[in-house]
DNA sequence: CTTGCATTTTACCGAACGGTCAACTAGTAT
DNA sequence: ATACTAGTTGACCGTTCGGTAAAATGCAAG
């Protein structure tokens, strides 16, 4: 059992930096199962299809992220907005490192691979449409009580979040057309200029 | 010569579509060639590589956007800041009428092929670029009128303007995951609620 | 009538693709 | 000792991938 979780988490790590990196096409079983040091069989006795182990890898990603320094940001002992701030703040380090490393930008993980397949599979498309759910949430949250605590006037939460969580992503995109993080450092704090008005009830 | 641009236009005709709806590495070679009624070989007559006629299908798409409904948003006729509305009410539209036609979603084939492929070929990610450039200058042009006639505060409009553009970008995102166009029309008008200030001299 | 060139056809290349299968190994429970 | 099972191995499936090369075709200028 110890080995069997080894090896599958063997393929997921190894899965993971492709992925991120290429895209979902562009990696193939063979070039994860040789980097793993696994055999194609042993592959499919752990996960059925190639979908299946981009959805865990999708998993793997969303929990290192929610443990991760979202976790740090989303902070509730941080006033509200800082926490936005925070955020910026991070993706920026975060992909600024990931380029020293690597000389890429590589971009959101989860926006690459919306925009490669969810055209072409609504499972996965649902995965990551749930991914996004989630963090809007913790945007509206944060809205929410800075609203209640006299932060900023009120504007409708709900909104405003997912316009915010559009514009962090727009912005990684065209920071990844450039090939620059620096992007995210110029663009980024605008996040805050976003607001979507309550409707007239 | 006329049966020759012909072919290369099939060609191009062929791809286009496809490589929207899908991706690019999802889309092959000998797809297209069949969908063209053309065979391989004459495939390659007209395009060394794969990569050079995604090159003319970006550029296609790049003709098509700034004569078509660009070219009317960002009529000199109108209010600056309508232009802008214009253009987000325009890009709502197109997407929805895909979504009727084509079932889906397919987004903005620029911001689609920047995630995709920007990390493995930096010609492709400079073409790209190039476009998202062209882009964010007709924001800029935009905001500078208004600024100059006095309809919006001074703000930096550079910057601004390529805040505007990530935002439309990220919306399209957004929506394609949803596989819903009207996120852009829930979340496309606050693209003018997006601000960031001239830096103190 | 022929030379030359652009275009097209056809057959082909090796490599990689996602996925399958049957045999084998090893540890555990009876 | 035996039977069962989770895990592993390595060979194999048909298909498609991007790209190549040579021969055939059509056409226009000399």
């Amino acid at each position: 059992m110890n080995i069997a979780t080894d090896t599958r988490s063997r393929i997921i790590a190894a899965a993971k930096p492709r992925f991120h990196s290429r895209s979902y096409a562009n990696v193939g079983i063979q070039e994860i199962c040789e980097s793993a040091g696994v055999q194609k069989g042993s592959f499919y006795h752990f996960f059925p299809s190639k979908r299946d182990l981009v959805l865990a890898v999708i998993d793997e990603y969303a929990e290192e992220w929610a443990s991760g320094f979202v976790a740090e940001a989303f902070d509730p002992a941080l006033p509200p907005m800082e926490r936005i701030d925070y955020l910026i703040d991070a993706a920026y380090f975060w992909q600024k490192s990931i380029k020293e490393v690597h000389g890429r930008m590589l971009g959101c993980i989860f926006g690459n691979l919306t925009l490669e397949v969810s055209t072409q599979d609504d499972i996965l498309r649902a995965k990551l449409l749930a991914i996004f759910t989630r963090a809007k949430s913790r945007f509206r949250e944060t809205l929410e009580e800075a609203v209640s605590k006299d932060i900023i006037p009120p504007l409708d939460a709900a909104l405003t979040a997912e316009a915010m969580l559009a514009y962090l992503e727009g912005v990684i995109l065209l920071a990844k057309a450039q090939n620059d993080p620096d992007v995210l450092y110029r663009l980024g704090p605008a996040i805050k200029t976003l607001r979507i008005e309550t409707m007239a009830p």
